[in-house]
DNA sequence: ATGTGTAAGTTTCCTAGTCAACAAGGAGGG
DNA sequence: CCCTCCTTGTTGACTAGGAAACTTACACAT
């Protein structure tokens, strides 16, 4: 075997490439809401366990509190996301999805299903049911090991 | 059913929760060498097929021709790759790897693999198979159909 | 009460990538 | 020739996120 041809050997590298695309025609799909794929994840997110404190958001979206910071920050100008005081410690506070956010989530919900439908749907339901149970099994993994730097 | 329940069923969601995961890690691996995941992946894909053409990279990528642009100018920056004017085309150029550019390829690639293995060493032999092969057919199809926007 | 250390969020700086506008060269028809 | 249309690649404006410094508030021991 060549090392060319063990190059192409990497998990990670189809990985980067397929989520691009499926993430890159999201993006596409959603613009026309007025939402951006972070914000979409972000708003599921909370639509799951809500209110929530943004460092607890941070952790389940494996992102770092500062893009939190930002991203909450968007949609709470754009009226989808709503901050509470915390009576108890005054530097924290909780996010919540507002009416109009919550609205939203079935149309973006509708708009995921599709995009997921057009990537995946040329799997058997057998490959899709496996791919699933793969990834949810490596993001909790994830989760359990590797809390971003910040 | 509820539809919070439904939310959390969507493959792409899942993906892109991984793959970001994934690169995180290895942006950390290679930084030690100077060089980013995106460089990395540009490469990787020069290494394969040399010298090529900023357009066919793109595609090949699943990036826009700007960001290629940006991405090469910086690896010529570093040493790492290098342009050949065309003689037939004076619009066109092509990319290949410098002595020291082709001279990283093997170190970086075994971050790579040690990566792989941290992330997907849980699955069994089986399964990760399984991954990979379900990957490469869905960038295959990407390819097919999905030219970038750009 | 108060000083020290820690925790929650925000902000700044930097890198990266998309999109759209653009410059420059080529191809083909009149 | 030269005019128009297409193609190649670059640039600029903008959005996004990570890392680290910073601000404010809390906790707890003295």
């Amino acid at each position: 075997m060549t090392a060319a041809s063990e190059l192409t050997d990497h998990t990670g590298y189809w990985m980067r490439m397929v989520s691009n695309a499926v993430s890159q025609e999201f993006a596409r799909k959603v613009s026309g809401e007025d939402v951006t794929v972070a914000e979409w994840s972000f708003m599921r997110a909370l639509y799951e366990v809500e209110p929530t404190p943004p460092s607890v958001l941070a952790e389940r979206m494996g992102m770092t509190k500062g893009a939190i910071s930002k991203l909450a920050e968007r949609l709470v100008a754009k009226g989808l996301v709503e901050r509470t005081e915390n009576q108890r410690d005054k530097r924290a506070h909780s996010l919540s999805l507002t009416k109009e956010g919550r609205a939203k989530i079935p149309v973006l919900a509708s708009l995921a299903d599709k995009n997921d439908a057009e990537f995946f749907g040329v799997l058997t339901k057998e490959e899709h049911k496996t791919l699933d149970r793969i990834l949810r099994l490596l993001a909790e993994r994830r989760e359990l090991k590797s809390t971003p730097v910040d």
